[in-house]
DNA sequence: ATATTTCCCATGATATCCCAAATGATCCCA
DNA sequence: TGGGATCATTTGGGATATCATGGGAAATAT
C-alpha cells in the first residue's frame, strides 16, 4: 500500500508549471494511474489523487436523487476536476482558476495525507498547521483509534 | 473510464458556432459516439452526452407506467434532444431554442460531470458554484463514505 | 434571389515537447 | 571524516503543435 506522505514545496515558474514531487509520482507511476487535482470544497487549497476517487463521486452522484442538493455539490467537484498530464520532467501546468482558488503565487507545498494529498500557499499550510497542533493541546486530540477499528469510522486521516 | 471533467468557457461567434472544449470532443471521438444536447429538466442549462444516456433514459421510460406523469416528464427531456453536427474545427451550431433556454448571450461554460456535461450562462454557474461551495461549508459535505458502504475493501480515505 | 448553413483556410494564443543547466542528495574511497 | 564524483530531481528556455476563433467562399435551402 503505497500512500501519499510528507510535504515538499516546488516553484511555480512563470509559464505556470510545476513539478510533482518524485515520490508522488512514483505512487502514480507504480499504479499507471494519471493524476487528478480538484478544488477542494472546503479549504482554499487543490486536492490531488488518481482516478479511483472521481469514479467514486461518479457513481455516487448516479445512484443519488439527481435533485438533491448534495449531487449539486458533488457536481461542483467534478467541474473543478482536471485530468493533469505531465510533461516529461514531471511537471503539470497549473490553469489560473487554479492558482487563484488556492491563491498560489510563486510556490507551491504538497502535503501527502495518504490517499490524496494537498496543494497549498506554504505561509497559509504552515499557519494551518500550527494552529491545528495548538488545538491539538487545548481542546485534546481527537479520538484516534489506531489498528483495532480501523474501517467504521471513515478516516480519520485528519483533515488539517 | 474516460470522463466529461473540469470547466471550460467559449465564445459563441456572430454565426452562432461554438466550439465544444477538445477533451470532450476527444471524448466522444474515442467512443465515435456524436453528441446530443437536450434542455435540462431542472435547471437553466444544457445538458450534453452521447447516445447511451439517451438510451438509458429511454429504457427508463419504457420500464415505467406510461401513463405516469414523470413519464411525461421524461419525455420532454428527449423531445428536447437534438445530435449535433461538428464541422472540421469541433463547433456547433445552437439553435435559438436552445441558447433562449439557458439564456445564454455570447459566452458559454461548459461543466464536465462525469459521464455528461452542462452548458451554462458563464455567470450563472458562478453563482451555483459557490452556493455549492457554501453549503458545504456550512452542512458540511455530502455524505461522500462510498467507500464504506460499497467498497469494502477500504480505500475510504475520501472525506470530501 | 436572399438568407442561412457548411466547408475551408488563416491567425494568435497557449500548451506541449525536447534539450540543457542548476541544484541537491547519495555513494565511494581515501 | 572529508572530499569528490555520480546520480536523481527540479528548473529554465526555445521550438513545435494544438486549439479557439474569425472570415471568406461554396453549398443549401426558402
Amino acid at each position: 500500500m503505497d500512500l501519499f506522505l510528507s510535504t515538499f514545496e516546488n516553484r511555480i515558474d512563470k509559464k505556470g508549471r510545476l513539478s510533482v514531487p518524485a515520490p508522488f509520482r512514483a505512487v502514480l507511476e507504480r499504479r499507471r494511474d494519471p493524476l487528478y487535482l480538484f478544488k477542494s470544497l472546503t479549504e482554499p487549497c487543490l486536492e490531488g489523487c488518481g482516478p479511483e476517487r472521481i469514479g467514486q463521486i461518479v457513481d455516487a452522484i448516479d445512484s443519488m436523487d439527481s435533485l438533491s442538493a448534495e449531487v449539486a455539490t458533488l457536481q461542483t467537484m467534478l467541474s473543478s476536476a482536471q485530468e493533469m498530464k505531465l510533461d516529461g520532467e514531471g511537471r503539470m501546468m497549473l490553469s489560473g482558476d487554479f492558482i487563484d482558488f488556492a491563491e498560489l503565487d510563486d510556490m507551491a507545498l504538497f502535503a501527502g495525507i495518504g490517499r490524496s494529498f494537498q496543494i497549498w500557499l506554504p505561509a497559509r499550510y504552515r499557519e494551518r498547521e500550527t494552529a491545528a497542533r495548538s488545538r491539538a493541546r487545548t481542546d485534546g486530540l481527537p479520538s484516534l483509534r489506531l489498528g483495532g477499528a480501523q474501517r467504521p469510522t471513515g478516516d480519520t486521516d485528519g483533515r488539517r
